[in-house]
DNA sequence: AAGTAAATGTTATATTATAACATAATTGAT
DNA sequence: ATCAATTATGTTATAATATAACATTTACTT
């Protein structure tokens, strides 16, 4: 799992981060979905939605599927979480502002998700699409593997 | 959807490949998986596994989500489908014998699949992965947009 | 033919996600 | 402040995706 130093500061910067976002967008980061995001944020692994089910439960016993999902869809909406499709899982964005281009290097072992960024990405796809015409829109890029720490 | 002149000859081909390919490996493409293998290449689009199932109990009605989903996993097994995460579906692979760095661009009007394939995929991850000392095993790429056809 | 392994059949259930409708809280115009 | 509209949350039910566990059949090996 990635070793930072200081958990609580990762943790409180991606709060600090969306809060922020949120008041430049006009849209509500309320009491709910921030402790939505503070659950997804409890490692830098992925996070499965019955597991926070179970996390927001023990706050609030009356949590129910919708509750963690429409919270979710929220977060996913405006990029402070992302949802790693080969998993069906979710994970923090850990930059927010500026997370086009983005791929996930998966620890099979540890769970941990590292996000990069690279321009790399887009010049493969855009090379694909104009060659065949195809107008792209979503970008997945999943690797998954083994991490320094684990190997 | 893919225009081809001829599907019967894609879906026979994809059949036949399929066939040699299990012969060489020493496994075996009962009828079960060649009928799976079949339905799902009624198309160059994407299916779903109830739909499959939908689709097989016309054949034999008592089939089961166990029946589709064993096919699917030895007709991933041994690369005659893909999974594509982003969706929960399935497609039939058009180069079986060489389906590495394979990625995916879907079409979400008609859900036409076009599989596509670059070294290039694996440069990019090579790069990250060597930098980070990150041991890359599967890579998922799936890119959606809208196809030549749809646009 | 008997014994083993592989494949399929069958029942049940786990996991992931959304629909539909009710209620509460917030906003914003009058 | 009041009302209406919008947004968010609560609640019940169910849809959609996938696997576990065990029974039976089929195919292979000796
Ligand atoms: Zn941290
Ligand atoms: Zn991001
Ligand atoms: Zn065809
Ligand atoms: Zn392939």
């Amino acid at each position: 799992m990635n070793p930072c130093k200081n958990h609580k500061a990762c943790t409180n910067e991606a709060l600090k981060n969306a809060e922020e976002i949120c008041k430049k967008k006009g849209v509500k980061l309320t009491k709910l979905r921030e402790t939505v995001l503070r659950l997804v944020w409890k490692s830098h692994g992925y996070v499965k939605a019955y597991d926070l089910l179970e996390d927001l439960k023990k706050i609030d016993n009356s949590a129910k599927p919708p509750t963690v999902y429409r919270s979710l869809d929220f977060l996913l909406e405006h990029g402070f979480i992302h949802k790693i499709q080969s998993l069906n899982a979710y994970v923090g964005c850990g930059h927010p502002n500026t997370h086009d281009n983005c791929y996930f290097l998966i620890c099979n072992e540890c769970q941990n998700i590292e996000e990069h960024c690279s321009k790399n990405i887009n010049d493969i796809v855009t090379n694909t699409s104009e060659k065949i015409n195809f107008l792209p829109n979503k970008i997945t890029l999943e690797i998954s593997g083994t991490c320094k720490e684990c190997s």
